[in-house]
DNA sequence: AAGGTTATGTGTGCTGGCATACGGTGACGT
DNA sequence: ACGTCACCGTATGCCAGCACACATAACCTT
């Protein structure tokens, strides 16, 4: 069997693993796909293994702004777990790369049958909790500079590369901020030579300066998985 | 018996529900009391049936500000049903009343012992996250006289009265902004008459006016929670 | 009645990020 | 080889909210 590659089906006991994975297919994530709306209901669940995804809160009348992050190290639908069948916020294909991929329906038959899945989905759902908390401190206190630079940092983690592709108008969307504003920060970055991009394509040439410069949040979020999810 | 007067307890079955008062104390929230910490273990957990509690986020450097509300239609403490025992955020008491208080371990054997307890926490999760997701958006973009209305109307749903006891000085602290920034909103409302206030003593005059004052998130917010907790 | 404390109002100057508009330049297709 | 488009840089004007400082007024205590 090929390596599996996503971290809460690691944590699953083999039997429950094999079984869940029996009723999944791999699936191919590409650039700005949209995975799921607000308060539409969930036709799959996806369980990144290179790709990730982006979770995005719109309000009425504003770009959106991204409230999360799920790689390798999550999963997209875990609300199902807490009996409801939509989600609070849009998810955008971040990062292209594979994914595991299985209808709702199926996967509550799985939660149903394994207690260590349920489990597992709890903590990830408080993880996740608890990295919404943060990023509304952080979108409300922090510069754009800083904001940037975590982004960069989490987008790194989940892209398991320190390249990867990503445009000022694409960030823009991400942090609610102006095209311009990232452009001055970015450019900011790239004379203090902690990146390098053109084009979209975006290279993380220094991560210890990339951490100095981003805000506490990254850290934080950082410990947050280590501990629950470890 | 007296009434529960806190739905998520109104929504349990007869049984469940006096087997979980049984082990419940009356307590009196007093104000600014913090109930819970960051990152502490939760040893009570709360369903306030007059007051009212704020869930306040943290963040290195910089003041806190509210992320979400807890008053009669909730409860502090619902991660102990993701197997969780800490919070992400500070628990402040915003407006004195009564509520239920039980310990955390307790609780646990009530959640084993009722599928309709856990299938109730699970939806207000879900509520709890929707808001999280919303108010980060809501920090974000909307102004200062906007996010004051929407807190005030908050407040008040919570108070159950139109009048209620509330700084400038702790609005800031909830808000995350600047006391005088406060002031300024606030005169401005009083000056349109949609507010009255004199050292502390707020009241509601006009909440319709209100309601137009502030932005969406309010309305949202308020639909989120009819739709998942009746 | 005096003096401290709490709650609120005002004023000045600064700055981060906004809206908008326009210029440059590499990539790619026909 | 030329047009087109996506991506990035820059400039001007503006404003919400900030930091800091100080003023007033109500209430409480002694």
């Amino acid at each position: 069997m090929a390596p599996v590659e996503n971290h809460l089906l690691e944590l699953l006991p083999r039997k429950d693993r094999q079984r869940l994975l029996a009723v999944c297919e791999p699936v191919q994530l590409s650039l700005s796909d949209i995975l799921c709306e607000p308060d539409q209901p969930i036709r799959h669940v996806y369980f990144p293994t290179d790709g990730f995804i982006s979770l995005v809160a719109l309000v009425e009348g504003s770009p959106g702004v991204e409230v999360g992050m799920v790689g390798r190290e999550g999963m997209l639908g875990a609300q199902l777990a807490l009996g409801v069948g939509g989600a609070p916020w849009r998810a955008v294909v971040q990062g292209r790369g594979a994914a595991w991929r299985v209808s709702a329906a199926m996967f509550k038959r799985e939660l149903a049958l394994s207690p260590r899945l349920r489990r597992g989905l709890n903590r990830y759902l408080y993880v996740l909790m608890a990295q919404q908390a943060a990023s509304a401190g952080c979108l409300r206190f922090h510069l754009i500079g800083q904001r940037l630079a975590r982004w960069l940092l989490m987008s790194q983690d989940r892209a398991h590369s320190e390249k990867f592709h990503v445009t000022h108008e694409f960030l823009a969307y991400m942090l609610g901020m102006r095209r311009v504003g990232v452009t001055a920060a970015a450019s900011a970055m790239q004379k203090a030579g902690l990146i390098e991009y053109h084009r979209g394509e975006l290279t993380v040439l220094n991560r210890k300066g990339l951490e100095a410069a981003a805000c506490g949040c990254y850290a934080t979020d950082r410990r947050a998985y280590a501990e629950l999810l470890g």
